[in-house]
DNA sequence: ATGTCAGGGTATCCCTGA
């Protein structure tokens, strides 16, 4: 079962580059971020003609998270618990009914987190747009130890918007006071991990010089000043069933691109 | 850190978000 996340940035920009990526990469479950669509406004038909289940968790202009699936989907749920008053679109949920496995997929789009806002001796404030970000982690967090404890293979696949180590970012001076890379967002993704999650990547690929974003601006492509922030956290269930894992950088290149590239594992399942 | 995109409103540009 090859499993890969893609934020996409907005479908109606995507419409031509997601399906060319889809008949080149033949997953078979894909996890999309930034829709930026309503359900209603997705072109579900488009992909049902072409072979692929669509559960959408969609709003309007901004966020909005998807899966495409060719095989079948089971118990879909919309939102991340924890918080009645959240209205951003940022997570889905579905059972994935492998030939072998099934599997339980999360696909969630992380708040950016910035700008963020500093005290007077320049700690930063769990305020604003970086105390949602740091709240929805917290409220995930809890997602995944509830996921946990299911004892299934579980897969918590998005943009993450964490720059988990200096590592992965081409320039991680530049980074250093963004909600990126605050030691407090690292601190916070590291807690999700510590429950016993597996990042995919890191499993398998050491070393720098991996991203999985390009800014559009400043020519980043052409520098490869990249940074790495779209991640597959395993279940130990999953993680044993791990045989593959990488990043499509070459979609980056082609025509018409989202600013994120692909990444994905592959699992027997 | 800004040489860019994307979406939406009310439009032939301005704003937000990233």
């Amino acid at each position: 079962m090859k499993i890969a996340t893609f934020n996409i940035n907005g479908i109606k920009a995507r419409i031509e580059a997601l399906p060319r990526w889809l008949a080149a990469a033949n997953p078979d479950v894909v996890a999309l971020q930034e829709i930026k669509s309503v359900d209603e406004a997705f072109p579900r038909a488009l992909f049902e003609d072409l072979g692929w289940h669509v559960e959408t968790h969609g709003q309007k202009s901004f966020n909005g998270v998807a899966i495409l699936s060719r095989l079948p989907l089971e118990d879909v749920t919309r939102g991340l618990p924890g918080d009645p008053e959240d209205e951003q679109a940022r997570w889905i949920e579905a059972t994935v009914i492998g030939p072998a496995r099934a599997v339980r997929l999360c696909g969630l789009y992380l708040p950016n987190g910035n700008p963020v806002e500093f005290d007077a001796d320049g700690r930063p404030m769990a305020t604003g747009k970086y105390g949602y970000k740091l709240g929805w982690m917290a409220r995930m967090q809890a997602r995944a130890a509830a996921l946990l404890a299911s004892e299934e293979p579980v897969v918590m696949a998005g943009d993450y918007n964490i720059i988990p180590q200096d590592e992965d970012a081409a320039r991680p001076e530049v980074w250093r006071q963004d909600a990126l890379a605050l030691p407090e967002s690292r601190a916070a993704f590291r807690s999700i991990l510590n429950l016993g999650y597996t990042e995919a990547f890191r499993a398998r690929v050491q070393g720098p010089g991996h991203y999985s974003f390009w800014d559009y601006q400043a020519g980043a492509w052409e520098r490869n000043n990249g940074i790495r922030i779209d991640h597959l956290l395993l279940s130990p269930q999953a993680a044993d069933l791990m045989t593959g894992c990488s990043i499509d950088k070459s979609v980056r290149g082609e025509e018409k691109p989202s600013d994120h590239v692909p990444v994905w594992i592959d699992l027997q399942a």
